[in-house]
DNA sequence: ACCCAGGATTTCA
DNA sequence: TGAAATCATGGG
């Protein structure tokens, strides 16, 4: 299936943090699982090569319907993420599935971005649905909750082992929270996020950003709380009054600008010294 | 051996 | 209420 696309990059979206299972098998060639299938995206320019997924399937996770050139005009007026969007102007905020990306994010805690993969791809292999070949869906919230501690701690997860049984724990006797809650107010929803074990206020807003589609949130993790620091508030503080300034200075797509910045975290500080 | 990672929870002052 | 200690684990 070909797609033609604007403001789209998918090596710039798989490494962009947001999502876990996403690996590179070529030049501009991808392979992802999602919504149980697997998805294979061949880029050149603006023509997408897309397989494994239909087109609503395909629109709904990779947000089409938004404009990104609107939004990327809008905050092309602030210098510092004028540089940060140039560096992931292909980005996008993605939409996937809650249950996935709420212990995909638990497990994040503390941790690193190729750990996190590994576990998440270990919990799909051992205890998802075989969709074929050596290709797992994660599993959803039934299955994972015949999965001891011993278990997921065999997958890497340490000490965040506790938190998955005992956040799937309540998930079961309310299957249909997450769904629920996404309707909800960022603070109602976060407040209802914040009653699961481990997770606390970071995760929760990653849950809401990159699953639920609430793009005002601006979760921060300590590259972004460096960074703000740094280029923003010019002094040493804490993480909410970080995250109460993201929201205030970027406003309706505070989430957008954070994936800005947290992509091009590693290279801004350079382009700008 | 030490520090760090898309932090959260528990403990202590 | 808020600052420190604790929590697994692999890589630099």
């Amino acid at each position: 299936m070909n797609i033609s696309v604007n403001d789209f990059n998918i090596q710039q979206i798989s490494d962009s943090g947001q999502c876990f299972r996403w690996n590179r098998i070529g030049e501009m060639h991808y392979r992802g699982i999602f919504n149980g299938k697997v998805c294979e995206i061949f880029q050149h320019g603006n023509i997408l090569d897309v397989s494994g997924v239909t087109k609503d399937e395909f629109n709904c996770y990779f947000d089409i319907d938004r404009d990104y050139s609107q939004i990327k005009e809008l905050y092309a007026r602030d210098k510092i993420l004028k540089d940060a969007i140039s560096l992931g102007e292909g980005i996008r905020i993605l939409r996937q599935d809650n249950f996935e990306t709420l212990i995909s994010f638990i497990i994040s805690a503390n941790n690193n971005i190729p750990r996190i993969k590994k576990s998440v791809e270990l919990i799909s292999m051992r205890f998802g649905k075989k969709i074929y070949d050596n290709f797992y869906a994660f599993p959803n919230m039934h299955e994972l909750s015949n999965v001891t501690e011993d278990e997921l701690r065999a997958c890497g997860v340490g000490f965040r082992a506790k938190y998955i049984v005992n956040t799937c724990r309540i998930l079961l006797s309310d299957e249909h929270m997450l769904e629920r809650i996404s309707d909800f107010s960022n603070e109602e929803c976060k407040r209802e996020l914040l009653s699961l074990q481990g997770v606390g206020p970071k995760v929760a807003d990653c849950v809401m950003l990159f699953s639920m589609g609430k793009v005002d949130v601006f979760p921060v993790d300590v590259w972004i709380k460096r960074l703000m620091e740094e280029l923003y508030i010019h002094k040493e503080t804490n993480i909410k009054e970080i995250a109460t300034f993201g929201r205030s200075q970027f406003g309706e797509f505070a989430g957008i600008a954070q994936q800005y910045l947290f992509y091009a975290r590693n290279t801004i500080k350079r382009i700008l010294l």
